[in-house]
RNA sequence: GGCGCAUUCGUCUAGGGGCCUAGGACGCCGCCCUCUCACGGCGGUAACACGGGUUCGAAUCCCGUAUGCGCCUCCA
């Protein structure tokens, strides 16, 4: 039988990435064994409930490309069904009235257990196993009814959740089994951690998907990322493309124990991605994301300066800091061209004969000023960079000023030159 | 407090009794490359929580302790 999985996010706000990561396990090991992977979104507190954070659950995990089965579920949806299954253990005797509320009846003796998929023997004693609430005196049902209600209505196979849902498993198990239910298998993963040990939350970092997005972060980046948290393929693979983790992916190797987020390691591997794409859809992705946060700069200028942004940044939200200056006058930091009037003025000389206007021809003319100069080549380019880009820190030099043109660059030079 | 889960380099992890004087990756440090930054190359740093067992032999099995985390809501 093909397992079926589900996401099941409360609707209390924006996607967080240790949600992500639990989306993701059930996605992988569906996509994986060629089952199904179901949304369903528990909304039986409406209190809690966030407005438009269906809307961005839904659009986080496109983004991501965990694309779902079927159509999107509401838990709110099956209140009767919820109503007519807890009035069917109520009648059985399975559970009792108390202040207009439902609850079920726990075993006092024994212990209840279950062979977690990640864990191994799980098990808790009865004694300590709490009547839980079926349906509030209201006729709403409460999480740790309507979730197993459901995983029993929707065929789920595997119940693939964060730890925390751990104390919850013995009640739910008993419900299913007062019901008649067969019982999936459940698999725990491991809690998403900050850097102090602590549940990884906004004062750690970027912790929702739309933050991450906005940051220049690529989606194959973080899910790879997010993949190693709590699984791995061997004992030497990082780099491992969504296709790849599909083709890989196993309950069997998932960890038991708390990850800390890392974001050095997810922006260094970003930036592996990030170098790995061809030119093409680098470019395109820059200006998507460009566009997307609201930059207006012209089209063939990101596109053209791209290439030489490609292998030094690590992350896309960096590119207007590194390669604005293409986009607009910059103020050298006076302190990088002080002193060097006389160089700046040679190189504006020497670079309004360049021709063409390219290049290599750029770099041959500049270098031949250093040595006429007398100059290392990083002394000469210091002052010229800073003139030309406004830091210390650009893109190639050549290159640059080829791209950024013969008179914009004199005129650069000329300011500067004038300043320093 | 009770119950539960967890515990290998700073971080993510490999490891399932001898292959481990513990491997890989990020980070960090050094060197090389070099027009800056980055990339890349080379080298280095650094861990089996502790204490008892079991065994010829333990990171690997058992027990205890410690620590961390989770749950104990008519939240999910």
């Amino acid at each position: 039988m093909a397992p079926r999985v589900r996401f099941a996010p409360s609707p209390t706000g924006f996607l967080h990435i240790g949600g992500v990561r639990t989306a993701l396990f059930n996605w992988l090991f569906a996509r994986h064994e060629g089952g199904e992977f179901l949304l369903r979104v528990e909304n039986t507190d409406r209190s809690r409930e966030v407005e438009e954070s269906v809307e961005q659950i839904q659009e986080s995990l496109r983004w991501l490309g965990l694309d779902w089965d079927g159509e999107v579920a509401f838990q709110l949806d099956r209140l009767e069904r919820h109503q007519e299954v807890a009035r069917r253990l109520l009648e059985a005797g399975h559970a009792y009235e108390d202040e207009g509320a439902i609850r079920f009846r726990m075993p006092d003796e024994g212990k209840t257990g279950w062979e977690d998929v990640v864990r191994g023997h799980v098990e808790f004693p009865n004694e300590k196993l709490e009547d839980v609430v079926l349906l509030r005196s209201d006729g709403r049902p409460t999480y740790n009814f309507a979730s197993p209600v459901d995983d029993m209505d929707d065929g789920i196979t595997h119940v693939v959740r964060g730890e925390d849902h751990i104390a919850n498993t013995p009640k739910q198990i008993r419900v299913l089994e007062a019901l008649g239910a067969p019982l999936p298998a459940y698999a725990h993963l491991p809690n998403v951690l900050g850097a102090d040990g602590r549940k990884l939350s906004k004062r750690h970092g970027a912790v929702s998907v739309e933050e991450f997005r906005a940051r220049g972060y690529l989606p194959e980046a973080i899910v790879n990322y997010l993949a190693l948290l709590g699984w791995s393929l061997d004992a030497e693979t990082t780099v491992i493309p969504p296709e790849e983790l599909v083709r890989h992916f196993t309950l069997d190797r998932v960890g038991a124990s708390g990850a800390t987020f890392d974001y050095q390691k997810l922006e260094w591997l970003n930036g592996v991605y990030l170098r790995d794409l061809p030119p093409e859809e680098y470019a395109h992705r820059l200006v998507g994301y460009l566009r997307e946060q609201g930059f207006d700069g012209d089209e063939a200028t990101i596109r053209a300066a791209a290439p030489l942004c490609q292998e030094k940044i690590a992350t896309l939200g960096e590119f207007l800091a590194f390669a604005g200056f293409f986009f607009e006058r910059v103020e050298p930091d006076p302190a990088l061209v002080d002193g060097s009037a006389d160089l700046l003025a040679e190189a504006e000389q020497t670079l309004a004969a360049v021709e063409p206007f390219t290049a290599p021809e750029i770099e041959q003319a500049l270098r031949g000023l250093a040595e006429r100069l007398e100059l290392k080549p990083r002394r000469a380019f210091g002052p010229i960079r800073a003139a030309v880009t406004g830091s210390n820190v650009s893109p190639g030099l050549f290159e640059s000023l080829e791209l950024l043109g013969r008179e914009e660059s004199l005129a650069r030079l000329s300011a500067a030159s004038r300043s320093a």
